[in-house]
DNA sequence: CCAAAAGTGTTCGGCTTACACCCATGT
DNA sequence: ACATGGGTGTAAGCCGAACACTTTTGG
């Protein structure tokens, strides 16, 4: 199998940016956490392979998907590659099937375990990937549902990124640079103020 | 031959952003102008196997070359991937090896032939990627010699974006960022005042 | 009435843009 | 002396960053 394809999928979960991770099933690396991925079905494309593992993994199939970089001497087998990809998804959508084999989990990427080959570097630059974009494009709609309060939209910026934003500046931006759009619902929370509902103005992917 | 680079040659002469094609010699598309590449030789990193062709096509090899994206179903093989490199040369520096059999030349990207599989696609992808480096980090020192006048690093970025910057503000930029520097050298060049020559601050890629 | 999160405006500094004239040289 | 490209400063608008108080609800 001399083609590949990883796959990063990530999402953000109490307040954690997370990857997820499977047991390897095969030689090397046998048992050790490593990213999902595998070959190509005959005839199937990089972006299909890629979305198919993903399903696999995940249940979900709709969401933000892109190629990010192709490695090659990851399993020091000569002419191998990888081309990985970097997936974005909402960690309430998904249902990991906890009965596999390969016990997928959700590490938070501040906490990763010893990884097979040099996943931890395909991983690495998937978030410096997403962190990037998160500046010029609306991807952040890949991690939230469809209706959000503006301070869960925040919290995923925040976790990404790993620092604290202003309220206001934070609220302006995504306002002004037309990534969200007021919905005119409401939704209470706990013993306070409920917060007003926001949706993404297009759920495909766009460059703002 | 499953895995294949694909290398994306662009130099600026003539105030023209210019991509080196060569002409194909097997099929399919035999005799049309195509990117040039090929397979990988045994135990050979895909970003060995573009510098290789890089210096095969051109002599050239201390320049910048960076993975750009991995296409399949490019030659409608299934299975079969090429993984397509840019890099940026200064056209003066480099000697096309004008007897051999596919008579490699320079096409302004604005005027390209017909070309084989979708190359035009990822010419596309190679100068839309230039043009965003351009802006963040100091790639251009792969197109200009070691000194320079201002005005012939104002004409490469122009030729790139295809328009005109103001010279004041392009000059207190470039500066101001650091990218490039005053030699103290001056050289004349016609009927008027001779230019300050200018050298980049690093001749190693770096983000600003 | 208290705790908790939601919502709201203004100021400042820096960066980008637009814009016009004098300088040094060769012929 | 004139033609040619080289070199220079300033003002205005826009954007991002910093910053504190009031509102609404549940308990």
């Amino acid at each position: 199998m001399q083609v590949a394809v990883l796959v990063v999928i990530l999402t953000v979960s109490e307040e954690e940016l997370r990857v997820l991770l499977i047991h390897r099933s095969g030689e090397p690396y046998l048992g050790w956490w490593a990213l999902p991925g595998g070959g190509l079905l005959p005839a199937e494309t990089l972006a299909a392979a890629s979305a198919r593992k993903l399903v696999e993994e995940t249940g979900v199939s709709d969401v933000y998907l892109e190629q990010l970089f192709t490695f090659d001497g990851l399993d020091a087998e000569p002419g191998s590659v990888a081309v990985a990809y970097f997936a974005l998804v909402d960690a309430r959508r998904v249902r990991l099937r906890a009965e596999a084999a390969w016990e997928p989990a959700w590490f938070a990427v501040a906490a990763l375990p010893e990884l097979a080959f040099d996943n931890a570097r395909v991983i690495d630059y998937a978030i410096t990937r997403l962190r990037n974009k998160l500046v010029y494009t609306n991807v952040a709609y890949s991690l939230l549902p469809q209706a959000f309060p503006l301070s869960d939209l925040q919290a995923v910026y925040e976790s990404i990124f790993g620092r604290a934003f202003d309220k206001r500046n934070f609220r302006r931006r995504m306002l002004s640079q037309g990534i969200i759009r007021p919905t005119g619902r409401t939704a209470a929370r706990g013993a306070h103020r409920p917060a007003e509902l926001y949706e993404f103005s297009s759920r495909q992917p766009m460059v703002l």
